[in-house]
Order: C-alpha cells, then structure tokens, then sequence
DNA sequence: ATTATTATTGGACAAATGCCACTTAATTGG
DNA sequence: CCAATTAAGTGGCATTTGTCCAATAATAAT
C-alpha cells in the first residue's frame, strides 16, 4: 500500500473514516446545607435544547494539550476555579446516547468547596448547584441521570478508603463536620472515636485555630484545612461496608 | 438558528468538525512460570508498522454496541475466548501520541488463565505473551508503554482489596498458589496465616477436590476455583502496603 | 521406617475497632 | 454569678483482627 511511514501519513485522512462524537462532562460535587449537590447547566442549543445536563462539551485541539486539560477547561469555565480534586471516572460510548449518532464521553468528577465558586456562578454563568438526589429525580438530557450516578457512586466507593470528603468541605472546619460529610457520603452513621482514631489528622490536615460550632453553642473546635497533596492518600481500613464495589 | 432539534438533526454532520481519532486497547494479563505477562502483537501496518503494541483498533460502529463491546471483540479476537475480567482503566488522549494527529484510547485490561488461550494464540494469532517488565525495557509501538505500566499499576493496587489476582490464575488451584500470585502482584511477601484469614475462601471459591503440589511432594493441598461474580467483591481491610495511590 | 517437603492449623501476643461514659469549654437563661 | 445545655474531645475496656512462629498432617523419596 505505502511505502513509507512518511508516505503513509500523508495521505491519511481521518474523514475517510466512521468516527464518533467525542465529548467529555464534568460531574463538579459540592456540600451544601450538609447535602451533596451537582453543578446543572440548561443546554441553550440543539440537540436536547433546554434540559438540564453536566458542563461538558468538546476537546479544542488547538487549547487543550491533553483530555485531563478540556475537563479542566470546563472546571473552570463554570466554577471560575480549578477544584483541588480532578479524576476520570469512566468513558462510555454507544449509538444511542446522542441523537447524532455514536457517541464516546470521557466523564470526569471534580470535588470543590461551595464557597469559592458561589459568586463566580451567581453572576457570570449560566450554572445552578442541585442537589443529587432532585438532579436525578429530573428528565436529563442525554445519559446524564447515568453519568451523575456513577459519579455519586465513585465518590461513595472512594469515600470508604481515601481522605477525599475533605475537598467538597469550605475551610476551616471542624472534624465533626468532616464526619459528617463522610455520613452523608457513605449513608451510613460513623462512630466518633473511631473516625477520630481512623482519620490520619497529623497526615491530611493541618490546624488553623479554633471556632465554635455552627450552633454556637458549645465547647470550641479545633479547625483545619487540607493539606496539599491529600487527594493521593488511602486507607489500609476502609470505613463502613465493604464487599460489592 | 434552528427551529427545531429535527431541523437541527438533519443538517448535522460530524464531518464538518474538527475530530479526535478514537481507538480502544486492551492490557490482556496472565499468570506464566510465575510471572504476570501481557499480550501484544507486532503492527504489520503504518502506522508504526514493526513494533510491538498492545491489542486494539477502532469501533465498529456496525458491530459494537457500546465501547465495552469493542474492547471485548479485540479480546476475544486474540484470545479465542472471554476473559472473566474485564475492566476499563483510564482513557487517554493528546495530539502526540498518535502521528496521524489528536488521538484518543480507551485502555482496558483484561486478566485471563494461560491455559485456555493457549493453544488459540500459538495456531491462530500474530500474538505473544511478553514478561511484562521485558515488554516495558522495548520501544513500544504509540504510547503502549505508559498505557501498560497503568493497567499494571491498576492491578497492582486493586490486588490489594480485591480477589483479582485468581482470575490469571488456571483453575483449579490451591491456596498457596493463589498466595504467591497475590505476593507476585503485589511485589511483596505475605504471610501465610494472614493470608488465609483474610482471603474469603468460603465466599468467593470453590472447591474441586485434592492435588498434589507442583513439585510433586509434601502433603495434599485443596484445589480450588472462583465462584461466578467474585471480580465485584472487595476486602475491608487491605493487603501489603498502603498510602500513595 | 526415616527424612524431606508442602499444606494446614494452633496459640500467644499485638494492634485496631466498637462502644459508651466521662471530662472540658463554651453559651443560654435565670 | 450559677445551673442547665450543648458540643468537642478523651479514657477505658471488651471484642475483633492481624502477625508471628511453631506444631501437626499428609505425601514422596530414600
């Protein structure tokens, strides 16, 4: 056929060929008022003009210098920050997801704190934060409803053996609300000692004061921010169930 | 600009974009001479044509019914069978990994007996297991190193709370056998009766009778093979190490 | 029979976890 | 100022789980 590799690419086209639709969605989490919420855009443009979907979109082969930089890209276009934690989940594809036609979606999962974004998203974008369970109570566009619940699920399997509740938290907070945010991920009540005991503070977390309680009532917290590099940790013990992942 | 997403539909074509090629590899492991060895055949087109790769190509949007099927016709292909382990383990994609230009894969890995494949793989296939350590010291087709040392670093780490390790394993086999599959895995040694204790032999195997052990001395050891859906199942406390995922 | 080899189990000790009550330090309301 | 209340943080012990090493069981080779 040819002769050379040189030669080969010269001629190589890729709208010779069948190719899908590539696009990659951001599942951005947050706490708020002690629930976990998705970040919701409503889609201004065909196809499923007017649902509700994830940010996401498509690779800008002249921006983005790898896949992990368009999720970041999207990140950052409807939160106005970049999330201290950034992970693929999963990559699905099928003929029926898009209504043009076979479609590949690299889904991704951020974890921010509500503060930082709140008025970035307020005033410039087109965004609201929902709560997971109504998101996915909604008629989605897309296999959205699908993506966010894989997501979900990743976040609570990961809740069991990493630190990474921590990033959906605005600091400083007290280690009862983290134990609390470690509840409502993983649906199951924890023990306080024994999360206390469990939760490597020295390793994760460094303190910066002491406040009281959101009540305002009772004896003063110590508070604590995460420190860098945290969202690498695993435990050797996971917390609550195990089996089935 | 359009009335309605039907209107929408019919005046759109993918071609009139700017694409990402999309490909799918699979890590195919198993267990040889007590060692973990992966699958790959030497490209006999451009581009990149001579060197060694790891099994995989293109959707067919005939044939696939969603990306998983692609990865698991490009395994059964080489394998003449269905591994019991199929996962998907990251997707990449940038415009250099690929000379044709922005390229995207989805890199699976699969772990699979040797027995089974064999005899498929020597009259059938242009394909050979490769030590994997020796297949990272060649230069490899595209990026197929870096795509191997992650699924073996996947493997590596879910070895640590999951049973996957028996799935590379010819059946039936004993529990020291298993053992040493997990400390090759691992890269480190485990002791005999934590083995044991931890490993949930009554949930996920069963068992087939007696054997004698590979060297042919010493007492009878029980034989053994996985329960169906084993590959879901994950231990609350986890072998070896931990930290730094 | 005796020795070598491998599988499997026993048992002592150490570490981690679950459970619940206690102490500490703040606010609130008299 | 003083209880009562609220929430953070700690102590202590029983239970569970893990580690280490040694004993016992079952086979082949000599």
């Amino acid at each position: 056929m040819h002769s050379s590799e040189k030669e080969y690419l010269k001629h190589y086209n890729i709208h010779d060929y069948e190719v899908p639709l590539v696009s990659v969605d951001v599942a951005i989490f947050t706490l708020l008022d002690g629930k976990l919420h998705v970040l919701m855009v409503e889609r201004g443009e065909f196809p499923q003009k007017g649902r509700w979907s994830l940010p996401g979109g498509f690779i800008n082969q002249k921006q983005d210098k790898d896949l992990h930089a368009t999720a970041l890209r999207k990140l950052v276009e409807k939160t106005g920050v970049k999330a201290p934690h950034l992970e693929q989940v999963i990559t699905v594809g099928n003929p029926n997801r898009d209504p043009r036609g076979w479609s590949v979606t690299s889904l991704y999962m951020a974890l921010i704190p509500y503060a930082p974004t709140a008025e970035f998203i307020d005033a410039v974008v087109d965004a609201r934060w929902w709560p997971v369970d109504a998101a996915l109570k909604q008629t989605l566009a897309f296999d959205h409803a699908d993506l966010i619940a894989q997501a979900r699920e990743r976040l609570r399997a990961k809740a069991g053996y990493t630190a990474l509740p921590m990033y959906v938290l605005n600091a400083p907070f007290t280690l009862t609300q983290l134990q609390q945010t470690y509840e409502e991920l993983l649906g199951t009540q924890l023990e306080k000692k024994s999360f206390r005991r469990k939760f490597p503070v020295d390793e994760l977390l460094e303190e910066v004061g002491e406040g009281l309680p959101e009540s305002g009532r009772g004896r003063i917290a110590a508070l604590y921010r995460p420190k860098k590099g945290g969202d690498r940790y695993t435990f050797l013990r996971s917390f609550g169930a195990g089996e089935e992942a």
